[in-house]
RNA sequence: GGACCUGUAGCUCAGCUGGAUAGAGCGUUGCCCUCCGAAGGCAAAGGUCACGCGUUCGAAUCGCGUCAGGUCCA
């Protein structure tokens, strides 16, 4: 496994050289080396636990840090005498206004104002680039979201994981990481079956056949488990290419041998191809598309099972009965057996049947040593219906690999639909589960994917359809877009006025900024300096919400500032008479808007341009 | 019975990997349009961070236990 940073300041001190163009990195390196020089000989493991944060209080500075704090105990001194010494060091740096030690031991920064006011010029340089990093570097990483049994269209249900898998992916890529997105299609196993039983049901009946589920059913091996109408379509097409010539003569159900590879083809072709349209939708493309039966075929489930074999971590056992409920045809069945209790599981797993076949999780297995093949570190975005199932597959890739390849999984909980105040209910079988489609018709895919963003992954949430459509402050999703539309507008005034050619990013670069002095102004370049920032510290914590909470937290900052523009006209953006002072306020807005679209296109959602 | 996730304002949720007086939105109560888009902004009120013990300079955050909700267990 490569270096995964524990937290920022591990990453930061892990190199000399920063890993992305950061006020908070570059002044982070100063802070460390004046506490070098303050406290000589500290060992190394504690410059790197400093922290250098945004201070939440204004007056405490633009930032605040804990080296003093954290090296009291090693030097035996007292944190408010380092804080002092370290007060007068980084006083003398020509970036620092003033330095003060507060609290029990914090020293805070205020940095010169055309520190901070040239921030608005690095936004501005660095255009789509600015936050981008280049932390991961060197890490290769898989990440393996959506992945729906090719049984039917993708539903809500499927919808978080998609859209976090999806950020995730974008914001691994943003902080340096060669990124795969990747789809792992389940065509091996008894859905498929169930579907390709479904499929010909629906088959007999697009030929003329008139045949009931009820009759249907007991021909099946399990019963008829899709009866759902988006096979219809499929059904029809198949009857269009093949005629009567999958059924027996009356036109009833023929030997499996038969029809069956061919519906079977033909169903999972069309499935993929209804929810590649789904995920188009939400505006996701994955780079592989992987399939069991492949994996299966190409011998690499059976030689991973062979490699555990090897270190002898198999054996023929058989598996305690399950305690509390217990199932009524439990019975005792000897299996093959993986020691994933050596790995930090609660309880060994099978990974063959009683009659020889491959589990679930065997495959598995293979799939996931197939990925490690190309890639460093491993992240499942799953389902918390999964949850049980990733303490066996980390056992199983730390054995396969000896701990080469990382694991992860972020877990995706329940999405709870409401509307009306009610709650959306959602059953496969009643068929009034809601598609996703059903949902971007209603909401629209930024709405849908910037909400789904707004909280952790891990957390429950509630998806309420009436306020991601509202056009109100609650709506975070029109919140973040109103900003970004309000400045586009402003520059498209500041265009008819100064001339499109002057207020271009590149030529903004060169307006003089000593003018955005006010609080207000100051608190903005601030929030666009800690934008970097944010995104390595996302990306270390595999968490891309923060980059919503980031979006509204900015979007929050110029809506107040523009509404200070109404009481103080110092504060407006265009003054017809002044160029000089319109072209600063102009470089500050036109680094919000750009900084907006960046993080905004980590999240997959398209900045617009004017609201309607 | 066990595993994983969650518990923060009346409601929906943030809280930047242990830091200063715990923050938003909604709802409630007041303000702010002669003025770049008021689809916004400002302010007030609202908290035993589920509970208990522990770790330390310092805990919503880390550990253990209890309770509650969710997901799962060949």
């Amino acid at each position: 496994m490569k270096t995964r940073y524990r937290n920022r300041a591990e990453m930061a001190a892990d190199t000399t050289t920063l890993t992305t163009d950061c006020l908070f990195a570059r002044t982070r390196v100063q802070v460390c080396d004046a506490l070098r020089s303050v406290v000589p000989g500290l060992p190394e493991e504690v410059v790197q636990r400093v922290d250098l944060t945004p201070t939440r209080d204004p007056s405490h500075g633009d930032m605040a840090t804990n080296a003093a704090m954290l090296a009291a105990k090693p030097a035996r001194r007292k944190p408010a005498d380092i804080a002092a010494e370290l007060v007068a060091k980084l006083s003398e740096l020509p970036e620092i206004a003033k330095a003060e030690a507060a609290g029990p031991g914090f020293v805070n920064l205020t940095l010169r104002p055309e520190v901070l006011q040239g921030v608005a010029v690095s936004v501005l340089k660095a255009g789509e680039r600015y936050g981008r990093s280049t932390m991961g570097q060197g890490t290769r990483v898989n990440v393996e979201y959506v992945s729906a049994n090719p049984t039917g269209p993708m539903h809500v249900g499927h919808c978080r994981g998609a859209v976090v898998g999806d950020a995730l992916a974008n914001l691994l890529e943003a902080a340096g990481s060669p990124v795969t997105r990747e789809y792992y299609i389940n065509d091996a196993g008894t859905q498929v079956v169930a579907l390709t039983w479904a499929t010909y049901w629906r088959y007999l009946q697009a030929i003329g056949t008139e045949i009931s589920a009820d009759d249907f059913s007991p021909l099946t091996p399990n019963g008829l488990q899709y009866q759902g109408e988006y096979l219809i379509p499929v059904a029809d097409s198949i009857a269009e290419k093949h005629g009567r010539a999958l059924a027996d003569a009356e036109g009833g159900p023929a030997d499996p041998s038969v029809w069956f590879e061919t519906v079977r083809r033909e169903a999972l072709t069309q499935m993929m191809a209804a929810i590649r349209e789904d995920l188009e939708a939400l505006g996701i493309s994955h780079e592989v598309f992987a399939s069991e039966a492949e994996t299966l075929a190409s011998g690499r489930v059976d030689a991973a099972i062979a490699k555990l074999d090897s270190k002898g971590l198999l054996y023929e056992g058989v598996l305690e009965p399950p305690k509390g409920k217990m199932p009524e045809d439990w019975e005792a069945r000897p299996q093959t057996l993986f020691r994933s209790t050596e790995f930090g599981d609660d309880q060994d797993r099978a990974l063959r049947k009683s009659d020889g076949t491959n589990t679930y999780f065997a495959n598995d297995i293979g799939y996931h040593a197939q990925k490690a093949e190309n890639a460093d570190v491993l992240i499942d975005v799953l389902g918390a219906d999964h949850g049980g199932y990733v303490s066996r597959m980390r056992a199983a890739i730390s054995a396969l690999t000896d701990g080469k390849t990382g694991f992860e999984v972020v877990m995706c909980q329940i999405v709870r639909v409401v509307k009306n105040g009610e709650p959306v209910k959602m059953s496969k079988r009643a068929g009034t589960f809601v598609t996703l489609r059903d949902l971007l018709d209603e909401v629209g895919r930024d709405a849908v994917r910037f909400t789904m963003l707004t909280r952790k992954a891990d957390a429950q949430m509630e998806f309420d359809l009436d306020a991601v459509v509202a056009q109100t402050r609650d709506n975070p999703v029109f919140y973040v877009q109103y900003a970004h539309a309000r400045c586009r507008s402003v520059l498209r005034s500041a265009e008819t006025m100064f001339g499109a050619e002057s207020v271009t990013p590149e030529a903004l670069c060169s307006a003089d900024l000593t003018n955005l002095s006010s609080d207000v102004e100051l608190a903005v370049l601030r929030r666009l300096a800690a934008f970097p920032r944010s995104v390595e510290a996302a990306a270390t914590a595999r968490e891309p919400h923060r980059i919503a909470t980031y979006c509204i937290d900015l979007a929050s900052d110029f809506h107040a500032l523009w509404n200070r523009g109404r009481e103080d006209t110092t504060l407006r953006f265009l003054h017809e008479n002044d160029r000089a002072t319109s072209l600063a306020k102009l470089a500050l807005v036109s680094a919000i808007a750009g900084t907006l679209r960046c993080a905004l296109t980590i999240l997959g959602v398209v900045p617009v341009e004017e609201m309607r």
